[in-house]
DNA sequence: AAAAAGTCTTGATACAAATCAAGCATAGCA
DNA sequence: TGCTATGCTTGATTTGTATCAAGACTTTTT
């Protein structure tokens, strides 16, 4: 399924730090009270409408968090990886998870902590119940932008955004990287179908992303962000934008 | 602007109850706490990126929450009428508002809190603190929502929602209702163009829904819940589609 | 009361993305 | 080593929505 450059290497669990350093009360809760499991590729994590007894993370590896319609059509509300949290819903008594939650990388390692537990430990600490809050809000801000960007950017836009974006979680300039998940799931994502995706990555070849299977060589980090960002109302205030700017000694945005 | 039939009577307070009523904390901080404004058409209340130093909610009439990208396209990302929230974002300390807020109907009343005081008592008492959080992930869901249905259902399918949830708001069954914004605003927020939305009305029609200006009047609510809900994956759980199938006497859907 | 401006609708055309259908890799397996 | 299944790409065609342009109403202005 995956070349053999992408094999996975197991990521220690200090990673997950990077993306939660901002909510440190989450992170030592997590990691004082999470359980691992570890799963295997199509796993189930979760089901829609089921009740929400335990919250889960990802310490490793990607899962999908989608809503299937009754006439068959699925959207991909999320991809999560390292640090990402599934199921804010379990926050709360009597909820349902709002979504599926399928593990989609070969394995996967998730945290997970009982719902009831959870709620004790933030009915006790003020501070971290207000560290969640925030975080719901970030969470919120990102299906927002979302949303904006299936409304005003092209397919192809889309596609460029989420190859930053990579490029941030990544850590890495313009290097080559690599799509971590199959195509028709990315596509779906998106908002649109795996035949587009494929032809905006041609697209993209003008301004100098290439993209070959999972490989992704970005040569001119500066055009890939003028190319985006000119359609998002979240410029010059975009965490990841800015970082690849820093990156770039040429970067001609604000 | 609004014909003589839709002008705004003045909803007294207690109707932002209704929607706040799950809420009772919430309910209670903003009817003590709250100052009363009122705005005229067109009247900014906040802009994307000013510091949150007020926290804003509707007591009647509309505004619409926008963002702007650089190259000029809007996207209406929330249309709020009483009991809505504007600004979540002002319950953290040093946060921006995340979208512009304008006045869309003839007149508004909002009430406002300065932010510093609702952050106080928000650490004070921890209750209310945690209904907040479960009026974010809420309002997190229905735009997770409106993400899934800008990218599975037609144009016609997300006005008959749009509609369906109006009905809701004006607690009526199938009778006639009016449409509260105008035809391009709510276009946008249904992630389309005022053409699209005009066509998109005369086929409704075939399924017993006819709008004239912003006159609606529903022969059949089954055939639109059958022609919209299809579509959704909330499909069964959403609270709009249960009221309106307790109404009908003979709606086919569970 | 006429003119001007705004909103909504209708018609003709253009275009981006979906759909349908092959073809081409690569991986897994006999 | 070939066979089959799967995922990805490419090509031809269709479709839904956007765009451009005009016309029909309303409301506002003068």
């Amino acid at each position: 399924m995956l070349h053999e450059h992408q094999t996975e290497q197991h990521f220690p669990f200090e990673d997950a730090q990077t993306l939660l350093r901002a909510y440190p009360g989450i992170y030592e809760l997590l990691r004082t009270h999470m359980d691992e499991r570890r799963f295997q590729k199509d796993h189930p994590v979760f089901f829609h409408g089921d009740a929400a007894h335990s919250f889960w993370y990802v310490v490793q590896g990607w899962v999908k968090l989608a809503r299937q319609t009754p006439d068959g059509k699925e959207t991909v509300v999320a991809l999560c990886t390292e640090g990402d949290l599934l199921s804010d819903c379990a926050l709360f008594e009597n909820s349902n998870y709002n979504t599926n939650a399928n593990v989609i990388s070969e394995t996967a390692i998730l945290g997970v902590i009982p719902a009831v537990q959870l709620r004790r430990i933030l009915n006790e600490h003020a501070d971290i119940a207000k560290q969640f809050m925030q975080l719901m809000q970030h969470n919120a801000q990102r299906t927002q932008l979302n949303f904006e960007h299936l409304q005003t950017m092209s397919a192809a836009q889309r596609l460029g955004c989420f190859i930053m974006r990579l490029c941030d979680r990544q850590n890495k300039g313009p290097e080559t990287i690599y799509i971590p998940v199959e195509k028709h799931i990315l596509a779906n994502h998106l908002g649109m179908k795996a035949e587009t995706l494929s032809r905006s990555q041609q697209q993209l070849r003008d301004i100098g992303v290439y993209i070959n299977g999972n490989e992704v060589r970005i040569d001119k980090i500066e055009s890939l962000l003028n190319f985006v960002c000119v359609s998002c109302s979240d410029q010059g205030q975009c965490t990841v934008e800015q970082k690849l700017c820093a990156h770039s000694s040429s970067c001609k945005m604000r």
